[in-house]
Parts: structure tokens; C-alpha cells; sequence
DNA sequence: AATGAATGAGGTTTCATTCAT
DNA sequence: GATGAATGAAACCTCATTCAT
């Protein structure tokens, strides 16, 4: 595929992304996004084969998103709370970038029931956690202590997830900017992790 | 409305419910509604104006359920950490009595762009948060120690529903029963929110 | 299904019958074919599954129809060649009757590629073939001699079909009427298939 | 059009000729009929102005290649049943080399409704029919005996289309070899035409 | 000259909703 | 009251044709 093409297939992901993350997969328009793509409806056909495919593409496409920005947390060597704190950070980073991929990765991560699961799962089988190796490293260094680290850091990625301005349109939830959050959600897990005896 | 509409009136929103719940709004049938429901594809008609409606009466349904398993909690007494635990407990129950409405309600929670927000926002307003009320309850008694009690309400709300055993479809997680989940949720809650000096 | 349903899927089937006969398969409009039948388009789905299916339906009353204008010959027991004019007379007769399903026959028999073969040829696989069995019969008999009973009884349904006066749209064929058509083939076949010696 | 030019679109025409052979003129797809050509999906257009010109140039080529095929019989000079001969056998090999072409015009000769009649009725008025001369001669010179020569002609013609091996994908037809099927003809024509008189 | 990306008319099919029975 | 046959808007997708390069 030409580098033009290429560019133009990325264009209709980012557009369509933006569609299934307002709307989900049933309400999205293919005639819109091609609209919204500034092409003709048939030439989305041009790029991928169903609606179906281009939705699994996007899923594609969150994977590589996120892990991209969890590439730098890897490499790192820093203290691990450290650590902690650059994977919570680079989520609010890309939720600035590419807000409609976080989204339809917090639809992915918190809805049970997602579109096309026989295909989506494999997908984001080839997520990175990042947070459970940091984890894992910790209870090992015995900095950490939880009787299970998976669930904790699935618990710990949902509140960073809930936490991401974006996902939250409840009317429910306090205004605090971006960096409260952060520590709050660090706090949080500092306390819940670490060891600690004396309670109540 | 007769005795008997309204009962036939519950009967089709539980299946409904159902409906809802394993497929979404935009995949779920009127004609197979009714079937299921024992009843004729227009007659559905009778009891709700539209799909949406019908939509919309599962939603008040939804939050009168979660309404109704958490006013034991407001009348009791005991120690704030019984009422959490009654809370979490209140929830796994539920689930396994009226699940379709619980996965409704965890879908509502962690989908960003519920299907009809306009209408669905202000029936989820009615919404009893008794976690709320115990965690603040808990800070003014110096037992909780949190900068952001509504924040943390709802954190270990998202904690809880997302480890209901049905609102988990990744295989990411760990084999806990029910009893162990409860008892991990309610220890990460205790250091998370407890007073804890020492870390690292 | 009750019985007026049946009598309208009947209706549309005559009307789609036409409709193929005229236009063949891929010219057919679904949409077409409704308001002809004085339907709404989404009705018809009411009666056939999709359009593929309606179109097997017409086959199978294809069959149906030319079954039944064989049976009277099957039962007759008057001399062959007797018999034999029945069948090219039923053939006639059921041209004026009902053009389209007659069309439809011969479309298969002289299409090389039918539409939709696999399904297509089981239906015709219960197509009564009175020919074949007149013809074998009288080889036996020594009434008629032909050293391929089978390819004869083909040969000689084709040229029936292909003087069926829908049949023959070709400027190149000329102005007989239907008696002196089956005057015509009965004399052609009776030299054609009876012994014969003295030649050029 | 210069030489390489002409070349190309009896390329275009032969690939072509074979697509609408196989699937028909609505099932044939423009850009299959191009790449297989060895040549781009506009490229067609010009040499062909529309998919319907280029289809309507295969049936010139249809009549053209028949006619060629016949010009050998009409200057020849021998015996008539001679003459008869070649003509079955010149279909027979035209099979062999132009399999799609006579497809194609097996299809025309037994479809009642071909695509375009209005422009294919035209083209075919072009096609010689040798076996019309042949059968008329005949007649005169009293070796043939038929009162419709012309009907004869045609349905001569169409039992040998009918019996070309490419044309019966039915099953129900034996299995001869070209040799046999011809040697048949000839004696079912033999005796259908000529003087005979005793009968059953 | 040759290409193939782009287009959009047109076709099939689904399904919420209506309404005559 | 209860029904389900009927409807038609709306969505996906194909493919002949155009046209800028």
C-alpha cells in the first residue's frame, strides 16, 4: 500500500475511532464516517471490507496506541513508585492525544459485553500491562503487599481509567485537574499496596 | 393499571432486562421481547410506548433494585466497616438474584455514552450512594482517613461491581469465590482509606 | 400458515415468477416484485426468507406445475405414440397457462450455468421425465428404435420447448400455430425414432 | 486503431467472451474481466466505451467466429448429408478452440430473453446458417423430406448445441464421445428427414 | 497512453411501529 | 384487549464509470 494510501486509511481510523467511541459499533454510520472522512461512501470500501473490519481495526489500533506509551515505562528503571506514577501519567497523556482510543479501550476494559468478542479478545490479547509486572516486581521487593497482584492492578488501572476526565460524564464525580487526580489515585494505591498494621 | 397489567408489566421489563443485558439496546428485538415474554409483538405496545421506553422503564428498574438492596444498610447501626462490608455484600446478592439488572447498571457506570443520556442521567440521579454517606461518615469519625471522600465512594464502588463475577469477561482474572473477592476488596478499602504513616 | 397466507405467498410467487422469467435472477428488483404483488417491500419478507429463497420457491413450482401436467399421461394406458402426443400437447397447454413457470423451465434446461446450481439441481432432480419412460418403453416394445432412449427423450423435450411459441422470441422461426407445431414434431420424431431402412 | 491496439481488444474480448460464459453478464465485474487481461480497470474504457458495448462486441464475435467456422460447408461441393456432417463437426471443434464463444451463443439461441435484445436480435440477423441451405437444397433436389425446412433447420441446430459436451451440465445425459454423439445425430436427422413411410 | 482511486446510484435486508381484525 | 401482518425508513455494500495523474 502507498504512503499516501496508508495516510488516508489512518484518517479514516482516527475519524471512525472518534464515531464508534461517541456512538458504539450499532450507531455509527459508515455513510457518515465516510463523510466526516471528506471521501465518498463507497471509497471507505476502498479500505477496509465491512464496517466490521473497520471497527476491529480501530481495536487495532487502541492496542498499538496504548502500547506505544507504556514502551517508555518498560525501559525505565527507575524506584518503582516511580514507575507507578508514569504509567498513570501516560494514560492522562494519551487520553489528550487520542481521546476516542482511550475511550473505546475503557468501553473495551468495562463493558461486558463487547461488540465482536470472538475477534476483539485476541486483539487485546497482545495489550501490555505494565502494571502488573510493576506490581509483581514489588511484592517481590516486598515494597508491595497484596495477596493478589493481577487483581490489583486491574483494580488499579479501572480507577485510573475512571479517573481519565473523558470517562467520567457523571455529574457525580469532583473537579479536580489532572495532577490532583494523579496523586490522589497514588495515594491511594500507596496505602492500599504497601504494608501498613495498625487499623481502626 | 390492573393488578394483572402490572404484573405482566414487570414480567416484560425483567425480560427485557435480560434482553438488554446480553445483547444492548440497538441488538435487542421487540418481536423476540415478546415472544419470550409470553405475549404478542404488539402488545408490548400496550404497556410502553416505544423500544426507548421500554429502555428507559428498565433503567428506573435498575435503580430501584440497587435502591431497594441498600436501604437495610441506611437503618442499621453498626460499626462503619460492618456497613461497608454489608454494602459489598448487599451487591454480590443482588447479582445473583436480579443479574441483568446489575450488568445494566455496570454498564451504565463504566460506558461513557450511555444510550440516551439525556433521558438516563436524571433517573440515575436517584441513585442511593449509601457508600458515600459511610465514608464521609467515616472521615468525620477520624476512622476513613481521605482528601476526596465522593472520589473514593466511588472507586471502591467501580471495585466491587468490576469484580462481580459476571461483569468480568477477560480471562485476566484470578479464581477467587465470592467470599475471598469480598474479603480482598474490603482489605485494599481498609489501607487505602485507613490512617497509615509509614511507606517505603 | 394459514390459508390466506398461503394463497398471497402463492400470488407472489406467480408475480416473482414473471418477474425471473422476463429479467432473469440479477435484473430482478425485490422491490419490484412487491409492488407488483401489491405489497409493501418489507412484506415479502414475511413470506421468503431473502430473495435467493424466493427464487427457489419459483423453482419448486416449476417442478410442481410441470409434475402435475405429467400426470394424467402417466396413468394413461392407450398406445404409445398416443402417449407421446399427450406430453408435447401438456406441454402446450401449460404454456397458456402458466408462461412464466414454462419460461422458467426452459431457462434451466438450456442455461448452461442455472442460477444457483446447488440448490437448483435436487429440485430438479424430482422433475417426472413421461418421455423417457414413452421412449424406452416403445424401444422395447420395438415400436420406436434409437440406440440412446435417454438423449432421445432430451432431444425431443428440447424440441418441443424450443417451439413453445413464448420460447422463441428469434425473428428466424416461422408462423406456424400450435397444431401444426405438434403435427410437426409428432411427425418428426415418428421418422426420427421408427425403423427406417431405405435411405438417399 | 493501430495493430498492437486491435490485438489488445481481441485480448480484452476473448477474456471477456469467458467471464460472461461462466457467470452471465450481471455476475461478470469489469475489473475481474481488466486484471485478467493483463490490463488496468480504466483501460477498458478504451477500448470498449461501457461493460454493456463490450458485451455486445463478445456477440459479434460470437456470430463472426460461427460464421468463419461455416464458410469451409458453403463452398464445398459435396454430397449433402456430406455437407450435413461437416457442419456438426465444425461445431464440435469450434467447441474445442472457442469454448466460451459457443457458450455463449448456446445461450442466446435457448434464452428466451437474452440481455440487450434490442441490440443482439441485430448482431445475430448476421449469422449464416448453412444448415438452412443445406436442408432446402435437399428438399428440392427430394433427398430431404421435410414441410418445414426452416423449423428443421433450427432444431437440427439445437440438438447439436444441446448435445456439445460444454453445454449439458445436467446429469442426466450418457456418457458418449464426440464420435458417437455425432454418428447419432446424423441417424436421428437421417431418419427425421428423409422419405420413409411405413410406420408402427 | 494507461492507470486505479474515488464515486454514488441502486439493490437487499432489518425491524420498530401501526392498525385492522 | 390482544394480535401479528404490513410497512418503509434506514443501513450496508457492490460495482460500472470517471478523471486526475
Amino acid at each position: 500500500m502507498s504512503d499516501l494510501k496508508l495516510k488516508k486509511k489512518e484518517h479514516i481510523l482516527d475519524i471512525a475511532a472518534k464515531e464508534f467511541a461517541d456512538k458504539g459499533y450499532d450507531n455509527s454510520n459508515i455513510n457518515e464516517i465516510a463523510t466526516l472522512s471528506g471521501i465518498g461512501k463507497g471509497s471507505i470500501y476502498l479500505y477496509f471490507k465491512t464496517k466490521k473490519d473497520l471497527y476491529l481495526a480501530t481495536m487495532e489500533k487502541v492496542v498499538e496506541k496504548i502500547n506505544e506509551s507504556s514502551e517508555e515505562i518498560e525501559t525505565n528503571d527507575g524506584p518503582l513508585l516511580e514507575k507507578l506514577k508514569m504509567v498513570i501519567e501516560s494514560l492522562f497523556k494519551l487520553e489528550e492525544e487520542s481521546l476516542p482510543y482511550i475511550i473505546l479501550w475503557s468501553r473495551y476494559q468495562f463493558q461486558n459485553h463487547p461488540d465482536f468478542p470472538d475477534e476483539v479478545f485476541p486483539i487485546f490479547e497482545k495489550l501490555k500491562q505494565p502494571l502488573c509486572d510493576i506490581i509483581e516486581e514489588g511484592v517481590k521487593k516486598k515494597i508491595f503487599y497484596t495477596s493478589h497482584p493481577t487483581e490489583s492492578a486491574y483494580l488499579i488501572l479501572s480507577m485510573v481509567v475512571l479517573l481519565l476526565p473523558s470517562i467520567q460524564p457523571k455529574p457525580f464525580l469532583g473537579e479536580l485537574n489532572s495532577d490532583e487526580k494523579i496523586e490522589y489515585i497514588l495515594n491511594f494505591i500507596k496505602n492500599g499496596l504497601t504494608y501498613c498494621k495498625d487499623q481502626e
